[in-house]
DNA sequence: CAATCTAAGGGGCATTTACCCCTAATTAAC
DNA sequence: GTTAATTAGGGGTAAATGCCCCTTAGATTG
């Protein structure tokens, strides 16, 4: 048999990576060659040649640094590692984000085994494996893109300070402006992301993952 | 050998169920019977005598009918069947929540494949799983129990809704009732959940499972 | 059957937010 | 080197929100 190809599982949730290892450990052409447990620990691993994968799953959301993060550093380092997203998180911005910072491909964690055997084999013969759905959205945001909300620096410093219960006047101070500063930047944010209210600011900021409960 | 007990997943992650099946079968006391997407899919299938597990490993958040009130659904059909909880959810609220519906252990997604098997044989011998954090948080929820947050049903109805961009007027609309009433159910929630704006409000929601973003 | 609880509704008022307007200094771009 | 964009600031006003107060009709319960 020839020599099977080495996948790594960058997930926080223990279980799952060992579970997937062990689903891995039984497709034909590939085999686990270990498992981490945040971004980090994966590119500090790639350092060292002999821990270098063809193929490595990772998760989006994770502490220390996440997929999103650890996709675009890999990239620079390591741009042979392919790197397929498996996530949870089903919203447009994150699946974006993460095929922008150079995945090949998003699955759902809500995969049956034999899709995800079929999508490895398809990144490793074609390059890259999409899904219908994630095919259509990449089609679509070719048209709504570029002019969407750009927020500038201070705009997203306040829009996560936002998502708390402080008033507009403690913000202010936080951020060491006048608290008319900070309603200039509501009112520009809130035309950019077409919005009402503060509640459209926490929701839009948690889609796009300025804030995470 | 004995007969090895019939354990079932309940989760909506397709691939995890399927990883988690695979482990549970690499278990020398355990064998996994089937897996189910969701809990009424479960508790339908509990209705054939076959298809009743000793112990079910079951996801906090699904569609259709989630962990908890599948569990406590359950309890009253199937008193029999052990439910251990299988979740990301770290919260106090969702871990107590679950517990009193009748979860005999609650397990992290985050944890190793040993001690799942060691929480499998636990649960039917001593009759339950505690892990040392699970067992803290229930000495510390019988002090401050009681009092705490307990919304009336109509309070809950309007704290969902008020998780919009949705102005108290339109949710009183939404409800059919005066946009006084509303106020009056937004300043009682205020009181007992000691917050002081709806971004508060949200945040609750969000911590406790009211409202998924 | 009286006492309490609860759900529904409302009045008044201070504060906060939302939504316009506009200036002035710095920076970046052409 | 003038233009355009960015960042910081402010003024005024109307609507929404937060925070007290209070009434009444039905349950619940002692």
């Amino acid at each position: 048999m020839s020599k099977k190809y080495t996948v790594v599982i960058v997930d926080d949730h223990t279980l799952l990576s060992q579970a997937i290892s062990s689903l891995v450990n039984g497709f034909d052409q590939f085999e686990t060659l270990y498992t981490c447990k945040n971004g980090q620990e994966f590119i500090d691993k790639c350092k060292n040649e002999a821990f270098i994968p063809d193929l490595v799953l990772m998760d989006v959301n994770m502490p220390i640094l996440n997929g999103i993060e650890t996709t675009r550093q890999l990239k620079k380092e390591f741009p042979q590692i392919k790197v397929l997203a498996l996530s949870v998180e089903e919203n447009e911005e994150t699946i974006l984000k993460m095929l922008r910072a150079g995945a090949v491909g998003y699955l759902l964690k809500d995969t049956r085994k034999d899709i995800l055997n079929n999508a490895l084999i398809e990144v490793l013969e074609k390059g890259f494996y999409h899904t219908n759905s994630v095919s259509q959205l990449l089609i679509g945001s070719l048209h709504k893109e570029e002019q969407g909300a750009c927020l500038k620096p201070r705009e997203e410093e306040f829009l996560k300070l936002a998502c708390s219960e402080m008033a507009y006047k403690e913000i202010a101070e936080t951020m060491c402006l006048s608290p008319k500063t900070i309603e200039g930047y509501r009112d520009s944010v809130y035309e950019k992301l077409g919005i009402k209210n503060r509640i459209g600011l926490v929701l839009y900021a948690i889609k796009t993952g300025y804030f995470k409960p």
